[in-house]
Formats: C-alpha cells, sequence, structure tokens
RNA sequence: GCGGCGGUCGUCUAGCCUGGUUAGGACGCCGGCCUCCCAAGCCGGAAAUCCCGGGUUCGAAUCCCGGCCGCCGCACCA
C-alpha cells in the first residue's frame, strides 16, 4: 500500500499541508510541544466532538460535562498524591551518567528504612556511607527531585505554588459535590472533561505520541460500591480483546477475545462500569476507522499501575512506526481520590442513600443529667461528661450494676442518677457512602496521529488520505474542469451554497483537474464537485469520490442533498 | 540524562571528506498560456538566519568546541 518510512511521509505531509508541527521552530523548537496548523485543528475538532458524541451526548442521562482550570493549588495535587508520587529523588552517576532513585538505592545498599527522607538526609547518608553507582561503581552526584508536575506560582506571592494539572481528574473531584446536587443527587453518575494537561516528561519522543502538553479526554464515573450493576450495559455487543495481568506474567501476548458478561463473570474486569465504558471507547474507537483486528485492551501490572489505581486497562491500537500504542487508560480509582480529598479538605464528600425501606432499630443510647452534673462539678462538667461519652454503653451498663451510689470514670466520682441507659428506637431512612471511579481517559492528539497512520494510503505515486467521510477536515471540494469564466462562475455557486450548508468546503481553479484531485485526495477530501461544459447545456455536474475515483453525475439542484447523504454514510459512489 | 546518527528554500535533497559556488536541482507554491476529468506541457516568479552560539582562518554550509532539535538504543513514561 505505501513504500518507505510511513511515519516520516505523514509528518512530511503533515508540515506540508498544515495538520501540526513542532511548536516554536523559529527558536529551534521544544521537545514534545507540537502547534496544530489549519487541518490538524479542524479534525482535532471532529475527533473530540466524536468523543463527545460517544461519551456524553449519547449518555446525557447519565454524563454531564465540565471544564475546570488548568492551573492547580499546591494542595489539591497533594491530597491527589500526584505531588509525592510524581516527585522522585534522583541521583545521576558522574561516570556513566545513569540515573537512580536515591531512596531506592540507600534501601537496597544499607537495608534501611528510606522512603520519605528528605533529600539532603538521603544526601548525606550516600555519601557518608560511600554509596557508589550499583552499574559502574562511578561517584554519585548530589540527590536532586525530579517532579512530572509543571510548577508555577499563583499570584504575587512565591509562596502560592500551583502546578499544570497533570491530569483534569482533579478538577472533577474537588467540584463532585457541586455537580452531584446540580444533577439532582443521583448515582450513578459520570462527570466528563475535556482539556488541556501538561506533563514535564522527562524525554519526550515520538512525536505526537507523547507530548508535554495535550488534550485529555476523560470521564470521572461515579457509582455506589454497593451496587456496583451496570444498568446499561444491555447496551454493549460484539467482544473485547483483552490481555489479562496474569496472561501477561505468563509471557502470553495475544489477547483473548471475551463477550462482556463473559468478562466480568469470571472476574477478568472487576467492575460492570469498566467493562460498560471499555466497550464504548471500542466504538469511538472503531468508529475512527480503526479495525478491531488493529486494537485490544491490555491490564496493566500491579506495578505498572497508577497509585490511585485497583486496576487499570490500556486501549492499545497499533501504528506503523511503533507497533502497539495506548490511546485510552481504564483505570478502577476506587473512592481513593475523593477519600484523600475528604481528609484534606475537611469536606464531607459522601452522598446520602436512601434505603428502599428505612430500617427500625433498637439501640441503647446513654442519657446525662447534665443539670445535676452542672451543678456538681461546675467549671468542670464539660471534662466530666466527656469522659462519660467517651465509655461505650456497655462499659457504662457494668458500671451502673455495681452497689456503690457513684460510679468511677476516670478521676470523677459521678451520682448514678445522672446517668441512665435508654432503649430508644430510631428509624434509619438511609446511610452515607463515598462513591467510588471507573475513569476512561483518552489523549486527542495521540488519537490524532493514529488516525492519520492508520488512513495515510498511497495510489501509485499518489497519497490518498482515506479518512472516515465523518472525520474529514475539508468535506467538499469545488471545481471548475478548467479555466473557463462561465464554469467558474457555477463553481463558486456552488462553493457558496454548500458553505451555507454548514459544511467546510474548497474550491480551487488552479492547475490541471487531475492536479486538484490529487490536492485534495492528499488531505482526505471524501467528495469533489465538477462542473464542465455539459453543466451549462443540462444543470448536471458530476460527483467524484475520493476512494473509488469514479464519478456519478447529478443534477445540480440536488447536489448538496446528495453530499450531506454521502458524508452521513448514506450514499455510495461506486 | 547517556551513547550513536542526523539538521541546507514550504518539502526532498546536491554541495561538506579535500574551506573560496551568484549555495545547484527536483517537487510543491504563485502568475500567465494551454487543457472537456485524475499530479500533462510551455513561459515567468517568489522562496534558503546553510539549526543556534563560539572558535580556527584572509575567508566557514564545509574544520573544531558548546548548545538546541529530531530519529534509534539505554534510562524514564503516575
Amino acid at each position: 500500500m505505501y513504500v518507505g518510512d510511513k511515519y516520516d511521509k505523514i509528518v512530511e505531509l503533515a508540515r506540508r499541508r498544515g495538520f501540526f508541527w513542532p511548536s516554536y521552530e523559529v527558536y529551534g523548537g521544544v521537545a514534545g510541544l507540537y502547534d496544530l496548523g489549519p487541518l490538524g485543528t479542524l479534525l482535532k475538532n471532529r475527533i473530540v466532538d466524536k468523543w463527545r458524541e460517544w461519551f456524553v451526548r449519547r449518555h446525557q442521562d447519565l454524563v454531564v460535562e465540565v471544564e475546570t482550570p488548568i492551573i492547580t493549588p499546591h494542595k489539591v495535587l497533594e491530597a491527589s498524591g500526584h505531588v509525592k508520587h510524581f516527585t522522585d529523588p534522583i541521583v545521576e552517576c558522574l561516570k556513566c551518567g545513569r540515573r537512580f532513585r536515591a531512596d531506592q538505592l540507600v534501601e537496597e545498599r544499607l537495608n534501611i528504612k528510606a522512603e520519605g527522607m528528605g533529600v539532603d538526609e538521603i544526601g548525606r547518608i550516600i555519601s557518608e556511607e560511600g554509596v557508589k553507582c550499583p552499574v559502574c561503581g562511578g561517584d554519585l552526584s548530589n540527590v536532586r527531585l525530579f517532579s512530572l508536575l509543571f510548577t508555577t506560582t499563583i499570584g504575587p506571592y512565591s509562596h502560592d505554588i500551583g502546578y499544570l494539572r497533570p491530569e483534569s481528574a482533579q478538577g472533577m473531584f474537588t467540584s463532585f459535590k457541586r455537580v452531584y446536587e446540580a444533577f439532582r443527587e443521583r448515582l450513578p453518575i459520570g462527570i466528563a472533561q475535556i482539556g488541556k494537561v501538561a506533563r514535564n516528561e522527562i524525554s519526550p519522543r515520538q512525536g505526537m505520541v507523547r507530548l508535554r502538553e495535550f488534550t485529555i479526554m476523560e470521564v470521572e464515573f461515579f457509582f455506589d460500591p454497593e451496587n456496583p450493576s451496570c444498568e446499561v450495559l444491555g447496551r454493549c455487543y460484539g467482544k473485547l480483546r483483552l490481555l489479562t495481568a496474569d496472561a501477561r506474567i505468563k509471557g502470553v501476548d495475544k489477547p483473548l477475545e471475551l463477550e462482556v458478561m463473559e468478562a466480568l463473570e469470571n472476574g477478568v474486569i472487576k467492575t460492570p462500569w469498566t467493562a460498560y465504558w471499555m466497550c464504548v471507547a471500542r466504538n469511538f474507537i472503531s468508529d475512527l476507522g480503526i479495525p478491531e483486528n488493529q486494537m485490544y485492551f491490555e491490564e496493566k501490572l500491579p506495578n505498572e499501575k497508577a497509585h490511585y489505581s485497583a486496576q487499570t486497562f490500556d486501549q492499545l491500537v497499533r501504528v506503523s512506526r511503533w507497533g502497539w500504542i495506548e490511546v485510552s487508560g481504564h483505570a478502577y480509582r476506587t473512592d481513593y481520590d475523593l477519600s484523600m480529598h475528604m481528609r484534606y479538605s475537611g469536606q464531607d464528600f459522601r452522598v446520602f442513600k436512601r434505603y428502599e425501606e428505612p430500617l427500625t432499630v433498637k439501640t441503647q443510647k446513654v442519657v446525662i443529667n447534665k443539670a445535676l452534673i452542672g451543678r456538681i462539678f461546675k467549671e468542670r462538667s464539660s471534662n466530666v461528661i466527656n469522659a462519660i461519652s467517651s465509655l461505650d454503653v456497655n462499659t457504662l451498663r457494668t458500671l451502673l450494676t455495681s452497689d456503690e451510689e457513684y460510679v468511677r470514670v476516670e478521676e470523677y466520682l459521678i451520682p448514678k442518677n445522672a446517668i441512665t441507659i435508654q432503649e430508644v428506637t430510631e428509624k434509619i431512612s438511609g446511610k452515607h457512602i463515598i462513591p467510588h471511579v471507573v475513569e476512561p481517559s483518552f489523549g486527542a492528539e495521540r488519537i490524532l496521529f493514529v488516525v492519520l497512520d492508520n488512513s495515510y494510503s498511497e495510489e501509485g505515486d499518489r497519497v490518498v488520505l482515506r479518512l472516515p467521510r465523518s472525520l474529514a477536515p475539508i468535506q467538499v471540494a469545488v471545481y471548475p474542469l478548467v479555466n473557463d469564466e462561465a464554469l467558474e462562475v457555477r463553481a463558486k455557486q456552488i462553493y457558496e451554497e454548500l458553505v451555507n450548508k454548514g459544511l467546510y468546503v474548497v474550491y480551487d481553479d488552479s492547475g490541471s483537474i487531475g492536479r486538484r484531485y490529487a490536492r485534495a485526495d492528499e488531505v482526505g477530501v471524501p467528495i469533489a464537485v465538477t462542473v464542465d461544459y455539459q453543466t451549462l447545456e443540462d444543470s448536471t455536474v458530476t460527483l467524484r469520490d475520493r476512494d473509488s475515483r469514479t464519478q456519478i453525475r447529478v443534477r445540480r439542484d440536488e447536489v448538496a442533498i446528495k453530499i450531506l447523504s454521502f458524508l452521513a454514510n448514506s450514499l455510495n459512489i461506486t
């Protein structure tokens, strides 16, 4: 289908025709940063729209979309664990240049606990104990911290540290209660967000596949851990291609194909909602033109998982240059994030779960006669009351059954008649739970590259970008067959009409007709309208299909409707 | 961050070894002519900080050093 290195050709095409190129090229460029050009921006927008269609619009009874800031205060990422888990103490061998986790090195060499030690302390231990490079024996550099978080300051005070978010998820967790209330306290609920994130990768390569700044599209889907079933699982059809962690450990590298229900019953996927969103992810990627045999889900091994995840699957797609690359991650984050934010913020992120039938529970309640205590103990009364309250009912009951008139609680002698134990029946209408979260998360630019890689083809000496019609940045091309005023006028009218239908259209009258078809094919324009001399006689034009290169002649007044149905895949030109 | 290789019009490249060119070509692009359907032809045009900085030299795209960027391998990739 193509010759030579496809990746190089795609990159060359991307620069030349305006899909993407390295940012700040005029200053030498910065690794991991890319500009999207005019066509790249259109294509990315179509991918983003399609994601929104699959994950939000089609689930509008379950999922809502929000937008939260990129700049994130220190406290938020401290709570989420990113400050800790994104920052490693690192030493470098001054001789061979290899880098090591300083704390791990100290633990291995000296068999002491180094985790959580400060940089200075680890550095002191390394120099005092004479720890050397474990590979070449060279001297080690000073210990420094390396964080994948981009740091900034908020406002004029340099101690107000902020970060560029490394994922959009924390914005959804911190606003969870608001969204939950605004959406009338429904569970399950998904909160979606599309936006930029930044990760200060040590050494980004692989072009659009590993960026320091990219667009993430993710859903935090909150559900009741006591009722994790997915009521829309019936919407899933077809098999998932899965490679489990167990299989990977055994050295298996071929995914198995399982029905969703099978995968859940076998325990391969731990939660129904993860399985459900994996199905949607498969459908979404298929919808971008990626064949199903070119994708599968791979379960992460325990040491590969993020700190917050109980189970993670990555969705992999095959590309020409690098083989299988990740286009989405599906993490079961449990209640990790909400719990951490509860602890750090002091706010209550639990939701009230109403029982179907209120429970009637008989309990025993300690009633303290505070008036009596007050009269006796005066200013010490609250200490006394606290002391009594800290005892459980059974202990108190035992104390009260003694023959004495007083009971001793801590250093206080309290008259028995100040304390009574009552049987009460309480009605409990529900309880508080912390929702669990499953998270499907996609990188938009990476998917953009995957789409280009998948669509790129060569026909003889010409390039045809076989983009799905619904993704094409430019949807229609309009041409006069030759340079002739009469033809140009007609063609321009058609151009105007199609623009007014909401389409992205290109008009081109430069060069031979073959050259213009080739120009359009190269950027994936799916259909072309050509005005020729016959148009002047009988008001018909030709429509040409990019992929089959065949043409049909249609009436001038049917052009727009035919093109719209062609773009909607309900008309084919063969 | 380490090692290897590379960086010349928009793109692909010649030139570099052996220092002195108006830095050449092709494709693409723009304008004109021609052309009744798949990168035809003819004429003209615009287009290169030779990646950046420093050094050697009368003179550097070319030699040397440092940096940046890219690819590959290692390390890293929540």
